[in-house]
DNA sequence: AGCACGCCGACT
DNA sequence: GTCGGCGTGCTC
């Protein structure tokens, strides 16, 4: 029986959802009301359960409320702990109850927080514990207090002030640290200081010699810059365009109005962020910015960090868990203004919350893919709705979900169709593969067309979806592939160091200099990765410079900022990459893109394979000639007549979405239908199988009793069935009542942690799937 | 998920 | 004779 975690049934997508303000958030006055005599507690397990506790003898200074942290004993653990529910009776006897061992925090975390993360796990039928343990800094989750931190920081003193730097010679690193700090009168944090490899002994040494002073200062001080110009730097003119859509936005900065911004590569979007963040922080407001998760570059943090005279706070992989703690604090408590962020930077609480921007909201890593899988820009629109603030969806390519629901009028609907440059965006040149000989992946006629473009002094992007040398090795005399033992896949050739590797588990073996099965020597690499279209690139092009980015070069931290940089400066050269390189980066010397295999992801079994594809295809093709000279782009496929490739080549992202809409319709696929996918893996196919059955058979008993609209398909294999020896398979719910798929995923969750032989199976729900993998 | 308790093979 | 394999049971 569960107890406590009401299940609310959202009668709409996350992207639709309406609430109710919650009325929580205000102190009860703790002089009148007496103690509660049980807190009901969110702890940070996979149970789908609240466990209730007695509090302590010490209540916290505001009362007892829900949204206090405590830590309880839990089996034989100690467990950091949310207070949910304050009450005066138990499922459980009060004598049976444990005592919380101690109140961490005297008031409740952020409310906007809260409320998130109860949407959340009741949306994603997530464990509330666990979906609130996720969405807290580390340091919270151990435990940390929040109130009372200080912020230390260091300040030259009068003396130091007037000392001759010079003075310290025989101490230079000293003087080099005196003289950083002298250009912050206003003191610097250590953070920012170890961060410019000086070392505390350095600081505890000037300190000694009295030329600087440490100071504490809470971190919660209030610390807007009084008023003033917000901006350190002049906003650029916008055209008509973006002054249309800025100004639409403006209409009401105090109310729920989602927008997707619909601009082509190079229109201009991130100058409509910067100048409505600028409204909005001017109006006391703080604005969240999330981009995807390669989005969050240097450049385009200091492109907002030159901008803004206020503090702008990044929320990136890199931080430590200390940093991360600040940077949560800073928002919560209202000090920073902006924050940019990827996907996680969802929950971060706002004190004053003025606008949402997802920036290229149809990117996949919004979407996280285990655990709790949530899809960061859905959340957005439910947090947006709840808090009564605008939402910029942006993107070149906007996913089909946001377009319907533009063209439905849920979203106002901006577009931007002008570039910045004064051409057009390049057009997609199909060009035939079939019967022509490849070297490296690539035809004569394209190879010309990168003599030609290095010729002219410009530069050539070729676009590889597949990492490694090739893609597998095969034998000429029997036909033998390298296959995984683990996977039902094939093994990768890699050259650089030499191996077969397995991109979907960890399996490495050395190259094989003869066939195992039948001991031939004629051993071939099949097809190009982008090992091999760079060895051949270098070797067709000698003289020219050939960069190759995928996440096997980019390994080292600063490699790929390192080549972007040299790329910046001009001078022909080639660059060969995955993904990475579609995305956002602004390469102005590139004037021609080529795309090596168009197939891959075109014909992928995956529903959403040719919305992803032309995405990534515009994205890329995006990056050939912004600035002074027409770019072109070419596009090598087998299937030059591909009716849906030829209308994205033809007539643009726009018409190929439409045509992909009309076609979700007619098969009730999203965004017309909603989708759940029960995934389950277990090491023994048979345990799999028979489980899954049974949920299904348990389900679909259970949708006709309740005369539910649930179609219940499955359960059959995933795509790649066998994964690091797992076998995987799934149940996918669809429906056109998102209320009537969330109380069928209720039930199978119910049903599946009842059930002894599912404890023992691994098994996830996905609300909402990106992908049927 | 952890972390226990609980019964069967190869080691000091 | 014990150390340890992971099966199953519980966590207010």
């Amino acid at each position: 029986m569960l107890t406590g975690c009401r299940q609310d049934t959202p009668g709409a997508t996350a992207a639709e959802h309406s609430t109710r303000a919650d009325a929580g958030g205000q102190l009860p006055d703790s002089s009148r009301s007496p103690p509660p005599r049980v807190l009901r507690v969110a702890v940070p397990t996979p149970l789908r359960r609240l466990f209730d506790y007695r509090p302590c003898r010490e209540a916290p200074p505001g009362g007892w409320q829900p949204g206090i942290r405590v830590r309880v004993p839990f089996g034989r653990r100690q467990m950091v702990a949310i207070v949910m529910e304050c009450r005066d009776d138990s499922d459980l006897a009060l004598a049976d109850l444990k005592p919380v061992d101690a109140w961490l925090d005297a008031a409740p975390l952020p409310e906007d927080w809260f409320w998130l993360c109860r949407f959340t796990a009741r949306y994603y039928q997530h464990p509330l514990g666990d979906t609130l343990h996720q969405a807290l800094p580390v340091l919270l989750r151990q435990g940390r207090s929040l109130a009372g931190r200080i912020r230390e920081q260091w300040l030259v003193t009068p003396s130091g002030q007037a000392v001759d730097a010079a003075r310290l010679k025989r101490a230079p690193r000293q003087a080099e640290l005196l003289t950083m700090l002298r250009q912050h009168p206003h003191g610097l944090p250590t953070q920012a200081v170890l961060a410019q490899s000086f070392t505390r002994e350095q600081l505890q040494s000037l300190v000694g010699k009295g030329l600087v002073e440490r100071q504490e200062a809470p971190l919660t001080a209030a610390g807007l810059p009084a008023s003033g110009n917000l901006l350190a730097e002049p906003a650029l003119p916008l055209n008509r365009e973006q002054a249309a859509a800025l100004a639409a936005i403006h209409e009401r900065l105090d109310a729920f109005h989602p927008c997707l911004l619909h601009g082509v590569t190079g229109s201009g979007k991130t100058e409509v962020y910067l100048q409505l963040i600028e409204a909005v922080v001017d109006r006391g407001r703080q604005a969240l910015l999330l981009v995807p998760e390669i989005g969050l570059t240097p450049q385009t943090l200091a492109r907002f960090r030159q901008r803004f005279r206020v503090p702008v706070v990044a929320l990136h992989s890199g931080l430590t868990d200390n940093e991360r703690l600040d940077a949560w604090e800073a928002v919560a408590s209202g000090r920073a203004p902006i924050v940019i962020g990827t996907r996680s930077a969802i929950f971060t609480p706002l004190a004053r919350p003025g606008v949402i921007i997802v920036d290229e909201e149809h990117d996949g890593s919004f979407k996280q893919h285990e655990g709790l899988r949530y899809h960061a820009r859905d959340l957005a629109v439910a947090r947006a709705h709840h808090h009564g603030i605008p939402l910029v969806l942006g993107s070149a390519t906007p996913s089909l979900e946001s377009l319907h629901h533009a063209s439905r009028g849920d979203y106002r609907h901006l577009r931007l169709t002008r570039r910045a440059s004064r051409h057009a965006p390049a057009r997609l040149e199909l060009v035939d593969l079939r019967g022509r000989p490849r070297q490296g992946g690539l035809i004569p006629p394209v190879i010309e067309a990168i003599r030609e473009t290095l010729d002219a002094g410009h530069q050539v992007l070729v676009f590889i979806n597949r990492r490694g040398f090739a893609p597998t090795l095969a034998c000429h005399a029997c036909g033998w592939l390298a296959d995984c033992d683990h996977c039902d896949a094939r093994m990768t050739l890699h050259r650089q160091p030499p191996m077969l590797a397995c991109h979907h588990c960890d399996k490495r073996r050395p190259v094989p200099d003869a066939c195992p099965a039948c001991g031939s020597a004629d051993l071939r690499p099949l097809g190009s990765g982008t090992e091999r279209t760079e060895e051949t690139l270098a070797a067709l092009f000698p003289q020219v410079p050939v960069h190759r980015i995928d996440r096997d070069s980019t390994r080292r931290r600063d490699a790929f900022e390192t080549v972007l940089n040299d790329v910046r400066r001009g001078g022909p050269c080639l660059l060969v990459g995955t993904q990475m390189l579609a995305k956002g980066h602004h390469l102005p010397h590139v004037t021609l893109v080529v795309v090596v295999n168009a197939d891959s992801g075109l014909y992928a079994s995956d529903f959403r394979a040719l919305e992803h594809s032309a995405q990534l295809l515009v994205q890329v093709a995006g990056r050939a000639g912004r600035s002074s000279h027409p770019g072109r782009v070419l596009v090598q496929t087998l299937h030059d007549d591909d009716p849906h490739l030829r209308l994205l080549a033809q007539q643009g992202y726009d018409a190929l979405a439409e045509h992909l809409l009309a076609e979700r319709r007619a098969a009730g696929l999203p965004p017309f239908r909603f989708l759940a996918l029960l995934r389950l893996e277990s090491p023994r196919e048979e345990a799999a199988l028979a489980l899954a059955a049974g949920a299904a058979s348990a389900l679909r008993e259970w949708l006709k009793e309740r005369e539910l609209r649930v179609d219940c398909l499955g359960p059959v294999p995933a795509p790649m069935e066998r994964r690091q020896n797992r076998y995987h398979l799934q149940l996918m719910l669809a429906s056109d009542r998102r209320s009537q798929l969330h109380e069928a995923c209720s039930r199978l969750t119910t049903w599946m942690e009842a059930t002894p032989g599912a404890r023992r199976a691994r098994w996830s729900l996905d609300i909402d799937p990106q992908t049927l993998g």
